[in-house]
DNA sequence: CACCGCGTTGAACGCCGTTCAAGAAAAACA
DNA sequence: TGTTTTTCTTGAACGGCGTTCAACGCGGTG
C-alpha cells in the first residue's frame, strides 16, 4: 500500500506543527529533538529519516513565517493601476508599518527568522533564499512607479537599503534592551524615516550607480 | 601576601584574552570552556570561581569591542566648535561610515555583540547597558547642531532611530546571503541614507512629539 | 614539623544533537 | 497461506557541551 507514505508524510507534518508551536512561544533555543518526538508521537531516531537535521526542521518553520509576511505585506499593496509617486510613497510606508505590526503580533517568530544560523559549512538552501527573494519583490513592486529612470539593479539596490534601513528600526524598537520607545512613536519614526528615504531617493540613485566617496 | 589575588586577577586577564582571540577569530559558537581553560592554563572550573558563567565572559569581550568602537567613532568627530547644519550632517555621514568600516574590519566579534543572548533569566548588567549609552551618546551630540529645537528626548529619539537604520544597513550589507553588494556601493547607500534621513528630520520631530496615524 | 583552612582541581552530572545496531513491520515470493 | 527478504522504525548509546562539587594539596599558622 502507499499507507507508509502517507504515515510518514502526516508524521512529517505533525513535526513541523510541533516545532511551529514551541518556535512560536518559546523560541529556537527551546527546540529540542527529544521534546519534539514526544510531542509528534514517535522516536527521536525517526526525526532524522524525515529530516537532514534540526536546522532543516527550523527552515521549514521559518518557511511558514515567510509565508504569513507574504500574505500581510500583499495586504497593503495600492489598489491596481495607481501610479503616482504620492501613491508609491503611502505604499512603501503601509508596507513598512505592517512589517512593524507583523514583527510586534509576532516577535518571537519573527525573531527567530533572523537570529538563525545553519550550523557552519552547511548553506542555506536555495529554495529558502528564493522564498526570501519572492519578498523582496514585494518591495521592489512599488518602486516601479516611484523611480521610473532607475534600472532594474538600481532598484534591486534600493528595495535592499530601504529594507535593511526598516528592519533596523524595527529590530531595535522591539528589543527590550536599551531605553525602549512605546510602539506607536515607533510607528510615526517608521513612517517618517520610509518617507524621508524615498525623498532623498536622488542621491541613492547616484550612490547606486557612481563609485564610493569618502 | 596579596600575591593570591594578583595570580587571580592575571588569571582573570587571560581568560578574557583567550576568549576575545576565539570570538574575533572564530566567532561566539566557537568559545568552549574547555578549550578556554586549556589556553589560560587553569582547570575549567577555575573559570566559575572567577566568572558567574560563561555569558559574563563573553560580556567582558563585548565591552571591549564596545570600547573599540567608542575610539574608532570618536576619530569622526568635529572639530572644535563647527556649529552648522551642513557640518552635523557631515558628521553623522562620517559616523556611520565609521561604524561600516569597523562592522566590515571586525566583522565576526561585531556580530557576537548582536548575536549574543543572555540566559533567560538573567537581565544584561547595569555596568554593560551604560557603556551602550555612552555611544549613544557619541551620536546624540552632533545633533545638538542639527536639532536645536529638539529637547534631549526627541534628540534621544532621533539618534535611536538613525542608528538603527544604519546599523540594519550595514548588517544586511554585511551578510553574505542575499545578493550582496560590493563595499564601495554600500558605503555610498549608507552615506545617501544618512544624508536622506538627516533632511528629512523635520518630519522625524513631528513624529517624536505627536501621536500615531496609519 | 604538624596541622588546618581554603583556593583549586578535574571527574562527574545532566542535557544536548545525532547515530546505528537490532528489532519490528511490510513486501516479495513459493 | 507460510517463509524469506527487504525496508522502515526504534531508543540506547556516543561524543560534546556548560556547570558543579567532593576531594586534594598548598600556604600560612601554632
Amino acid at each position: 500500500m502507499a499507507r507508509q507514505a502517507d504515515r510518514r508524510a502526516a508524521l512529517r507534518m505533525r513535526l513541523i506543527d510541533a516545532a511551529e508551536r514551541t518556535i512560536a512561544a518559546e523560541g529556537l533555543a527551546a527546540l529540542k529533538a527529544r521534546d519534539l518526538a514526544r510531542e509528534a508521537g514517535c522516536a527521536v531516531g525517526m526525526i532524522y529519516n524525515l529530516f537532514a537535521h534540526l536546522d532543516e526542521l527550523v527552515l521549514c518553520v521559518g518557511s511558514r513565517t515567510l509565508a504569513m509576511l507574504e500574505v500581510v505585506l500583499a495586504s497593503a499593496r495600492s489598489p491596481e493601476g495607481e501610479g503616482s509617486s504620492e501613491e508609491a510613497v503611502a505604499e512603501l510606508v503601509r508596507l513598512a508599518l505592517a512589517y512593524l505590526d507583523f514583527a510586534a503580533a509576532h516577535t518571537i517568530r519573527w525573531r527567530a527568522l533572523f537570529e538563525h544560523r545553519m550550523a557552519p559549512g552547511r548553506p542555506l538552501p536555495e529554495w529558502f533564499i528564493e522564498q526570501q527573494r519572492v519578498l523582496f519583490a514585494q518591495i521592489e513592486r512599488p518602486l516601479t512607479a516611484l523611480l521610473p529612470e532607475f534600472d532594474r539593479g538600481a532598484r534591486r539596490i534600493f528595495a535592499r537599503t530601504l529594507f535593511s534601513a526598516v528592519h533596523g528600526i524595527v529590530a531595535l524598537g522591539l528589543e527590550e534592551k536599551l531605553v525602549s520607545l512605546p510602539m506607536p512613536d515607533i510607528r510615526t519614526q517608521l513612517a517618517a524615516t520610509v518617507r524621508a528615504i524615498a525623498a532623498g531617493r536622488a542621491e541613492l540613485r547616484a550612490a547606486a550607480r557612481g563609485p564610493a566617496q569618502s
